[in-house]
DNA sequence: ACCACAGTATGGTCTGACCACATTCCCCAC
DNA sequence: GTGGGGAATGTGGTCAGACCATACTGTGGT
């Protein structure tokens, strides 16, 4: 006979995912919602506490468990939304082992920042929180500080995008980079430069232009990351818009 | 007084998830290394095992380490580079969270798909993957079958771009989708269309012709996905290639 | 040279205990 | 009645120790 089954060790914390995934479609359980306790579960699922307690290290990881120890209602696990936190452990600890390049993931971020800038552009979203990310940014003296506001501008773009998943993406793009963002800013010793394109992105999403709001991320960026290579000709943004 | 501290409870497992991170980049560990025993790590920590194990599923989770039971060379905790493996088990738990919908999913798969497309068909990549992928989707007859090729199509594609990160996107958004691709292949009926669309993505991108790739692959999934949103009009590529 | 079997190191699992923390409860003083 | 303070309780966090299944390693006999 044929069509053999590789015998699967399923690990017991894998079971214990797989049954609150399960709960979560089945009963339709949602964003805010309680899970038992460490122990309720475990003996609920015939495994030991240990096993739960690894299950909830993987969900926590994977941004949709969070715990709170003490008593009351909000102590406990809770069912939360935060893809955003892992995205960013991944690329850091990716980044750290090499298996990611920094090319790459300034690649990725070109992208995503493009497609961010285009949408909001044609969105026609609140900007309140681009401006006063650039007002911001003005009023800073050091690489640090301008590069927390630079990222809060940034961000702010990928959320007028309105997808929460490239926003997410953008968040952990950041943070993984914000090193490399303080040493190019102080390599190019002074912010006039990034500032102009920065008015100019703005400019680009209120004025509803995409294609000028992505060519203007794109010059961004190369300012920022001399090293980047050039996107595809095809894939340049501003001939049809 | 001024500048308090919140008192951060550092709990034991992220201790030693700090310090294998710290000896990564300190010791240059890189994928393939070993690690220290479960037993051998928790004795020179000074926490439990348990703390210990916590940590190496948070690793595992993130896709940096694999652990294999029994004696010998290959036994033990490994460090490998399997980030797909992490976004994949995201965007499941966040979809059955409805933390992300599916128009986001969607969303970003264009935006990542026409992205590889445009880089693929600068690059001038060995599309030999392709032309297999596209030999074997013919052959099929059920939608899971044509389905599973389509997927090696289209990973094919994001492997042409060479960027490794976007990869990792494309393996993952495809994974989480590949229940609703089952689905759109059904509704359609057959597979003439998407065919005839795959062929014209390869020949766009064996033509080196981004823009006409990037346009291929819209076409593509908008066949696909009725429903997807329309991308803005200064994101459209093919007007200056 | 080969094979069978004991030895051993690995992760996987379980049990049971204790701690720190934060809320809740209850009784007493006022 | 009200307020305060301490006990009770339930939560996650941590630890120690044991046992199991697995899979290689070594050893001894054939």
């Amino acid at each position: 006979m044929s069509g053999w089954q590789p015998v699967r060790r399923t690990r017991a914390f894998e079971d214990v995912i797989a049954q609150i995934e399960r709960r979560i479609a089945d009963d339709g359980l949602t964003v805010g919602d309680r899970l038992p306790g460490e122990r309720q579960l475990a003996e609920q699922l015939r495994v030991s506490r240990s096993s739960v307690r690894e299950a909830m290290r993987v969900l926590e990881t994977l941004g949709v468990v969070s715990s709170q120890v003490g008593r009351g209602p909000d102590a406990g696990a809770f069912l939360t939304s935060r893809p955003a936190g892992a995205l960013s452990d991944l690329l850091r600890l990716h980044l750290g082992l090499s298996s990611l390049s920094l090319e790459e993931v300034v690649d990725a971020r070109l992208m995503i920042e493009r497609w961010s800038a285009s949408h909001a552009a044609v969105r026609g979203a609140d900007l309140s929180a681009l401006t006063s990310a650039l007002e911001r940014m003005d009023a800073t003296t050091t690489a640090e500080e301008f590069v927390e506001h630079d990222t809060a501008f940034h961000v702010a773009i990928a959320e007028a995008s309105g997808n929460r998943l490239t926003t997410a993406m953008m968040l952990s793009l950041r943070d993984s980079l914000r090193r490399y963002a303080v040493e190019a800013v102080e390599r190019l010793g002074d912010t006039a430069g990034l500032m102009a394109d920065h008015r100019r992105i703005h400019r680009a999403i209120a004025g509803g232009d995409p294609a000028e709001a992505s060519a203007a991320v794109e010059a961004h960026l190369r300012r920022a990351y001399p090293g980047i290579s050039l996107p595809p000709r095809g894939d340049r943004h501003g001939g049809d818009g």
